[in-house]
DNA sequence: TTATTATTATACTCTTGAGTATGTAATACA
DNA sequence: TGTATTACATACTCAAGAGTATAATAATAA
């Protein structure tokens, strides 16, 4: 259909190893194959799409990331690199806890709430049919639990500052955020308006920091 | 495989219309639908194991629910009715709100946490990819926003009665409440064990209802 | 140049499962 | 007893899509 791609249209560095190079990069694809099954889920992609969406066709998928359902394994973990990491990042170097708070509930609604891939790609795959399903809730269920430690190390900090109260813990402020940035997911899948959401994210912010006696 | 059965082993009123009696309840079928959709999703159930689940071959279900994404549909109402419908019932019919919010995120985490159906089939359904899932999606939405509104007309009354202070809200609080909701169920589809969601589900009716100044 | 290796594209197999065409069984009613 | 009606089971069609066998191609290394 299309001529083939020389390695030195995709990369500049020399290629070392002989045989054939690759004519896509494998991230690449990754990152395709993060937007296809996002907007589609698993079982409306087919790998031939993607495949296409690179310029390549099936069998260089196939060995590059041996089955379909391994794909979109690591398609899940890029995401959770590429998004979830990121707004990790920010929550930790924004010093005004209540601007981090409210930074990520806003973050969440506006990455979630886009017109043509809504949700998430990692509640997606969690509650999805592919073969690897089990270690896609594995690795979620961890990173749930990573980020809700994240924030109540954070949280933590600010209470010995005195700049929280006590109560509640800062354990359970950290399962309470993580659990509302999921349902804010949710509603925005289920076609719930943006600015709706956006306002109800703002709203959260002081739920979770506001004083409590 | 099985001998045909009678409709007055299925039911005993009088069948008043002609023809051959169903051998099956629609509303069994349903019920079966909702378990194995619940248990496998919508991709890992093919329309003939529900079939042979009420004793009953495909064509009878086809006839009886058009295809698998109004047969999904269907269950997803039936669901809601189910399970949604009798937590928002117990909601109403408890006096203390403290208790009220206290059994309902408890009856969420051992709805949602069973061995074999973990999740919400609504969830599920949202997040799939049937044919269908756009309607589903708006029944959801719906859903949810009942739910909210539910929980914020009896917080605006314990408000009002001076026994939950003026803010946070009540829409606010309702929010938040259904969107607690939704990340239990998450977190237990992705595994996180049910008795670290129940200690996580206690702590949110203080936290929603706690007195914040 | 030639051998070696890795990767590609073409063209295929195969399974699975949704949906249906056809003839038959069971009931109401006349 | 017979006719209309509704539902049933058997046995099928058909499409889609996952995964692969095979041969060609593009690079390195000697």
């Amino acid at each position: 259909m299309q001529g083939p791609i020389s390695y030195s249209m995709v990369t500049n560095t020399t290629n070392r190893t002989p045989g054939r190079p690759k004519s896509f990069i494998p991230d690449e694809a990754l990152d395709r194959a993060v937007e296809m099954f996002w907007e589609h889920g698993y079982e409306g992609v087919d790998v031939n799409r993607i495949a296409r969406a690179v310029n390549v066709t099936k069998p260089a998928i196939y060995r590059a990331f041996g089955n379909k359902s391994t794909l979109l394994l690591k398609a899940v973990e890029r995401y959770a690199i590429t998004y979830g990491a990121a707004m990790l990042a920010d929550f930790r170097a924004e010093p005004d806890i209540h601007k981090a708070v409210a930074a990520l509930c806003e973050a969440t609604v506006n990455t979630a709430s886009s017109e043509g891939r809504a949700g998430c790609l990692m509640l997606s795959a969690t509650l999805g049919q592919s073969e690897r399903v089990t270690e896609i809730r594995i690795f979620v269920a961890k990173a749930l639990n990573e980020s809700a430690d994240i924030f109540a190390i954070r949280f933590e900090k600010e209470i010995k500052a005195g700049r929280l109260t006590r109560t509640p813990s800062a354990k359970v402020r950290s399962r309470a955020l993580v659990d509302l940035v999921q349902g804010l997911k949710i509603r925005a899948k289920a076609g719930i308006a943006r600015e709706q959401l956006l306002q109800d994210a703002r709203s959260y912010e002081p739920l979770i920091l506001g004083k409590h006696i």
